[in-house]
DNA sequence: GCGATTTTTGACAAGGTTGTCAATACAGGA
DNA sequence: TCCTGTATTGACAACCTTGTCAAAAATCGC
């Protein structure tokens, strides 16, 4: 402590003072609010910079009655998908001069309206946060969705998901990338093809195997309902609907798995029965995250831009309490990609 | 909005005038300050407890110059590791009435230590958290270690750090538990055995290293310096010193990754390249991250408490801006375990 | 050119808490 | 009993912004 240069930060008052005009200008300005003559504006932003001025959040925030915070919802699970997006969202969050706060919620799914209602009250007043962000797996929870619009918070909601609510979605074309992998696999000539679904909870579930299912109609292909498995979107889950689909007298030449990790568990559980992924075994999945390519062979799936997800989730909604008037649209869908890799061969007639 | 039944949430003065005392007084006891007599202490805790009080965090915030945040310096990396001790960090948080904020910060590595001072103290400058928690890979980093000492701020590290700084530290012991591992190698009949070491500027590197020495010269072996790789953590390097190690003349039986990613990387191309795990090769990581046991065959490796080191550095790192004496622990081991699973077996003479 | 209107600017209060310091209550010693 | 010293309590300022409202400046209409 001893010798410092007392860099002391500076206060709003000697940026003021700095450029020439009064406390409230400066506070005009940093807020972009109108009514300041543009060569005022330019003094106070040059006085701003050489003086490395930082707002106060503390001050704002008892001010302005605002947190400049938005709080997360996650999941206990440890999960690339969930981790990406937290990424994406903590940028935006740090470009936008928010913070973002984690609140780790467990077995919300088991609580009764009433309950969630109560958690979601005390969260709010404890931390009052500006605006609330959901993604799987409680983005496409109803409850949750009603217990907060009853709480009047700003949400932000990522993945695809149906509700009779005003909160923003942020998400991608979910249908439409099942059906382009499932075209994928019907042009290397497969007819057999299994879907493992993922939680039965979670709208990306319907959603995927509605493509799924509008792809291979469209083929004039049917889908055997044996070859429907049920999923957790977890590794373990894929493993055993892979040993499943295998031990079946007539097995499927491919296979839709509702995302990357099952894909996984399903290409570990038949090289572990001897069934040669892509030569035995066509698998794709979903996501693109981080296993896709520490797998052996490289997973064909469908890339999801995650963190992009995350960001555009945050600009839009502090964008929507920056504006009264949110006339900004209320549902975004961000472009994916098919990645080709190599789980996906031809169809080998044996 | 309409027919709000006003719940307006209580202020200090409310507390103060159902209690019967002074604002102050109500300040004292909810800072857990001495100075008031028992019966009134109650008093204002029974009023606390009616109005179901909760102090405004900005005001606090602003006049006490502390936010009642922490802010976790994270790295872009997406990896299991580091988000297992963000969820114990976020777990203890909220169990002590703080909140964990993520700041993301790429490249610090190569700032210079002006430029480290300036991005933490346009940090602190900004958020004013009370405390700042690292973990790898910025945890044994000495340039910010001084740069944050200089400002002032209480840090906690996770991991195995060596630095002349007054942090807290909290970590496992790795030194043991690498031994336990070549020990576990040893002891299979292994006698050539590579290592694949991490990150360069990370004592975790080191201290495992040191370790596996420790172990490997006290059995009478030698050190082959041409089994000893590079590495950086991540799959890809661990797959690239299993290719080179396989295709070295006199390859090795068994190998040592300093962590679980690479260990999967080195499976990967033994199985590429046609040597079985563990009968050709033996494999031990370190880690116990999530790839431990969705490869094959799963991986032999210690299993650091990842969420319980995230707790206990918050905890600790609160007790400590707590508590004025500053006498407690500042370096705090917790327990490893050696996890045997299937990518070790005794050495077969070919 | 002058009053009326609109735009720009600033003085001051307020937001809810904690630090400072003075005031009060209380205990102990002469 | 009175005085001294200590423990307890409270009044008030301060923290740094933003909202309110009035003053000042600029613009407009005739």
């Amino acid at each position: 402590m001893a010798g410092n240069s007392e860099p002391k930060t500076a206060k709003m008052k000697d940026v003021a003072d700095l450029a020439g005009v009064s406390i409230k200008t400066v506070s005009r300005v940093l807020n972009n609010e109108p009514h300041v003559q543009d060569k005022l504006r330019n003094k106070v932003k040059d006085a701003v910079a050489k003086l490395e001025y930082i707002p106060s959040q503390s001050a704002r925030s008892l001010r302005g009655n605002r947190s400049y915070t938005i709080t997360l919802l996650c999941h206990a699970a440890d999960s690339s998908y969930s981790n990406t997006i937290q990424f994406g969202a903590v940028v935006a969050c740090q470009r936008l001069g928010y913070q973002l706060s984690i609140s780790l919620q467990e077995g919300l799914d088991q609580l009764s309206f009433d309950q969630l209602k109560a958690v979601f009250e005390k969260l709010i007043h404890q931390h009052r946060p500006d605006g609330i962000m959901l993604m799987a797996p409680y983005a496409g929870n109803k409850m949750i969705a009603f217990a907060l619009q009853e709480l009047g918070i700003d949400v932000v909601r990522i993945g695809p998901v149906d509700l009779p609510t005003e909160d923003i979605l942020v998400e991608i074309d979910d249908y439409g990338a099942a059906i382009e992998l499932t075209q994928h696999l019907i042009d290397l000539g497969h007819r057999r093809i299994a879907f493992v679904r993922g939680l039965e909870n979670q709208r990306a579930t319907d959603v995927r195997f509605a493509g799924f299912s509008m792809a291979m109609n469209a083929a004039g292909l049917t889908i055997d309902d044996r070859l429907v498995m049920p999923g957790s979107f977890d590794f373990s889950s894929g493993m055993d609907a892979g040993q499943k689909l295998l031990s079946l007298e007539d097995p499927p030449s491919a296979v839709f798995a509702s995302n990357d990790d099952m894909a996984a568990g399903l290409v570990t559980a038949a090289t572990m029965a001897g069934v040669p992924v892509p030569e035995g075994l066509s698998v794709v999945g979903f996501d693109d995250s981080a296993v896709a390519t520490r797998m052996r062979p490289e997973l064909t799936t469908i890339h999801q831009p995650l963190r992009e997800l995350g960001e555009v989730a945050i600009e839009k909604l502090i964008e929507s309490f920056q504006n009264e008037r949110k006339t900004s649209a209320r549902r975004i869908v961000l472009d994916h990609n098919f990645i080709l890799r190599n789980t996906t061969a031809p169809l080998t007639i044996s």
